[in-house]
DNA sequence: CATGAATGAGACTTCATTCAT
DNA sequence: TATGAATGAAGTCTCATTCAT
C-alpha cells in the first residue's frame, strides 16, 4: 500500500466509478488544496514542489502531469480561489436591492468568510511578497484579480454617491480605502499573525472589520439635509 | 553580545582620521544601505549576499566580517532604518501641544517622508512576506518594531478620547485602523506598485494618505455637544 | 527469441481482413516510421517514447506491447530500414554484367535514393552519436550493418582490380574511401545541414556524390597500357 | 586531503606562487580537459556536469564559477581545441612556399596530429550528434569552426587551380571531398571505432589518410601538357 | 489488445557560508 | 582586516517504464 492510498475514502470501494478514475478526477482539487496551503505557508519561491505533491498524496512527477510548472500551478490556485468570488461580487453589485451601506457590509462579510478567514487570504501575502521577482505572475494577477476587484469596489462607491447615500468623494481613493484594511487584515493573519510572537493586544478580525466598516460609512455618510451630488463619479 | 550588536549605528566621530580609516568606518553604513535596497527589491531569501557585498563595494568575505549571517544583517538593517523614528514618535506624543488631529497628521506625514516614501518602507513587505519562514526574525520584529509602533498609535487614540476630541471607540481597533492604510500603502509601493503592470487607475500616495486621514478623523470626531467619555480606554 | 524479433517486417498478407484487423497489423509499421523520424530528429537518448507513440497514433503503453524497450525499438528500426538494401547490394555484385565503374555508380545511386535521401540516412547519425553509450546497440549495428556493408564495398574494389579495371591499391582502405563520403553526406544532411545556419556555400548532394565518384574512379583508373595486377587482394 | 590535491605537482610546494593561486590559474585548463574528455565520451547531453567537475578534481559548484552553463563550457572547449588550429592553417595557406599538393599533405597531417589523433577530434561527433537539439551551439559552431575551416580548404583548392597544379574542378565540391574523409575518420574513431566490437578489418588511420590524399591528388592532377585554367574559381 | 496515470531516479544550476592566503 | 575560491545541499523539472483497469 502506497502512503497515499489511505487518503481515499476506504469505506465505499468503487461503488460509482473505478478507483483509478476517481483519483484522476479528484487530483486537481487535491493538488490545488495542497498547493494553496503550502504557498501561503512558505511563499511561492520557498514552497517546494515535491512537498506539494507529498501533501496531495502523490509523487513529484504526478504534479507535473497536471500542471506544467510551478508558476502555472500557482496561477491555477489563484484562479480557483479568487477568480470565482470576484465575479460573484460584480453580479451582486448589479442586482443588489438594498442600501449601499448594506451592500458594502454584505460584500465585506462575504469576502471575510470565503477569503479572509481561509487560506485563500494568504494569496495576497504571496503576491505582495514575490511579485517583483516573477513578472509573469505580476501581469497575471493584475489582470485577473486586482483589476476586477477594484472595478467592483469603485462600482460600490459610485453607486453610493449616485444614489445620494455617500458624499461626493473621489471614487478611486475611497475604493482603495475600502479595500486596504481588508487586504491588510489578510496579510497580517498570514504573516506576523501566524507567528507565535506576542505583538500588541490581540484583535478579533471580525471586530476589526466591523470597526473599519462603521468608521468608513460614518466618514462617507452625507450629512442629513445636504443636496446629493448626482454626477460625482470622476 | 553578538558581534553585530554594537554596529547598529556606527556613524562614529572619525572627524580627523585618515582617508582609509574613514573609509573603513563607513563600511557598515554602506553595507546597510546596499542590504536595505536589495532586501526590499528581492526579499530576504532571494537577496544574494554577494550582491549586497558587490553593491557596497566590498567582497563577500568582508560582509561576513561585519555581520555573522544574513539574518543578523537583516536585523541590523531594521534597527538602523526603523528603530530611531519610532522612539522619536513616542517622544513627540508625550510633548505635543496641539490637537490630537494635528498630532495624527504630523506623525503620519513624518512617517511618509522618512519611511513610506523611502526604501525603508519596503521592510514591511519583507517582513510580511517571509516572517513565517524565519521565526527568529519574527520575534525580533515583533519586539522591536510592531510593539513600540502600536504603543505609539494607541497612545494617540487614547489622547484624543481623553481630551474629548474623539468618540469613545475601542482604542486597539482604532489604532489598527490608523496604521493599516499606511502599511498597506508601503506594501503596495514595493510590490505590485513596483511592477510595470497596469492595475486600476494610479493613485497619488499623498492624496491617498490625506483621504485616509480625513475619513478617519471624520469618523472619529465626537459630534458637537456630546459629553466626552473620560475613561474609554479598554 | 526476444518478443520483438519476429516483428521486423510484419507486412503480412491481410488482404481480406476487416478494417480493425488491418489497422492492428499496420501498427508495427506505423510505430517504426514514427520512431525512425524521431530518432533521426532528436537522437536515441533524446527521443521520447511517448512522442513516438503519439506520432504513431497510439498510447505509450501500446508501444511497449510491441517492443519491450526503447533499445529493441531502435534495433527494429535499423533492421527494417537498412537490412534489406545491403543484402540486395551483395546480390547485385555477384550478378552484375557491366564494368566495375558502372557497378559502383549504380550501387552509390541506389544507396542515395533509398537511404541517403531519406530519413533512413539519419540512422548513421544516431549510431555515430550514441553508440558509445549503448554497447548492446554497438554490437548489434557492427554485426548487422557495418560488417555486411563493408563486405559489399570490398567486393566491388576487388572485382575492379581482378578485372584489371582498377589499379592494385589496398582493398580495405579503398573501400573505406568509397563509403566515407556517402556516410559523411548522410551525417551532414541530418545534423548541421538540418539546422538553419549558414555554413559555407550550400552543396547539392547529387553533385557532391558525382564529384566524389568521378574523383575516385579517376584515382582508381589503371593507366592505359599497364599490365593488370591479378592477385592484388590483400 | 581532498581527492584532487594529488593532481598538483607535490614536489615543489609553492616555489613560485601560493598554492591557491596556482590552482586558480590552472583551473580553466583542468576543467576544459575534463570536459573535452567527457563530452567526447558521452556526448553533450549525456555528459554530467558534476562528473566534469569530479574529473577536474573540484566540486560541482566550482565548475559554475568558471563557466556559467554547460553550453558555455562546451563552447569554451571548442574554441580552445579547434579555434587556434584553424587560424593557424589559414596563415599557413597565405605563406606556403611549396606546391599545393605538399600544402594539402602538410595541412592534413597537422590536423591529424593535433585534432584527428586526439580527443579534440571527438568534438565533431558531438556536433554531428546533437546540433539539432541545441540551436545556439549550431550557430556558434557554424560561425566559429565550419565556416573558417571551409574557407581554408576552398583556399587550398583555388590555389592549386590558379597555379595550374589542379584541374579546373568546382572549388566548393572539391573542398568538401577533401574534408569529408578526415571528419569521417574522426567520427569513426570516437564512435564505432571506440567500441570493443569487431567491424571489418581494422584500418590504420595514417594509412587511410594517405590513401585518401593520394587518391585525391591523383584525381585532381592536371594531365601533363594541358593548359592551366587561370580563372577557374567559382 | 489498449490505455494513460503514476512513479522516482537523476539532471542542471544556485548560493550562504567557510577559510587559506 | 580583506579577499574570493571553493563547497555541497537543495530545488525544479524530465522521462522510461509499469500496471490497474
Amino acid at each position: 500500500m502506497r502512503p497515499s492510498e489511505h487518503l481515499v475514502d476506504p469505506i465505499a470501494p468503487a461503488a460509482t466509478a473505478p478507483a483509478r478514475q476517481r483519483r484522476k478526477e479528484a487530483r486537481p482539487q487535491e493538488l490545488l488544496d495542497a498547493a494553496l496551503a503550502l504557498f501561503v505557508e512558505k511563499g511561492f519561491a520557498a514552497a517546494r514542489t515535491d512537498e506539494v505533491a507529498t501533501r496531495a498524496g502523490v509523487s513529484k512527477g504526478t504534479l507535473y502531469l497536471y500542471y506544467p510548472s510551478k508558476e502555472e500551478l500557482f496561477k491555477a490556485v489563484v484562479r480557483h480561489n479568487l477568480g470565482a468570488l470576484i465575479a460573484e461580487g460584480i453580479e451582486t453589485l448589479a442586482a443588489y436591492p438594498g442600501t449601499t451601506a448594506e451592500l458594502l457590509r454584505y460584500v465585506t462579510h462575504t469576502w471575510w468568510e470565503r477569503i479572509g478567514a481561509t487560506d485563500a487570504g494568504g494569496i495576497h501575502k504571496v503576491i505582495v511578497a514575490e511579485v517583483r521577482n516573477f513578472p509573469e505572475i505580476a501581469a497575471f494577477y493584475a489582470a485577473e484579480v486586482i483589476e476586477p476587484a477594484h472595478r467592483l469596489f469603485r462600482g460600490i462607491v459610485a453607486r453610493g454617491i449616485e444614489r445620494g447615500e455617500f458624499r461626493a468623494l473621489p471614487v478611486n481613493e475611497v475604493a482603495h480605502a475600502m479595500i486596504a484594511p481588508m487586504i491588510f487584515l489578510a496579510l497580517h493573519r498570514h504573516s506576523i499573525g501566524a507567528c507565535e510572537v506576542a505583538c500588541g493586544e490581540p484583535v478579533e478580525p471580525r471586530t476589526l472589520l466591523d470597526t473599519h466598516l462603521e468608521l468608513l460609512l460614518n466618514g462617507l455618510a452625507r450629512p442629513a439635509g445636504t443636496t446629493p451630488a448626482r454626477k460625482a463619479r470622476r
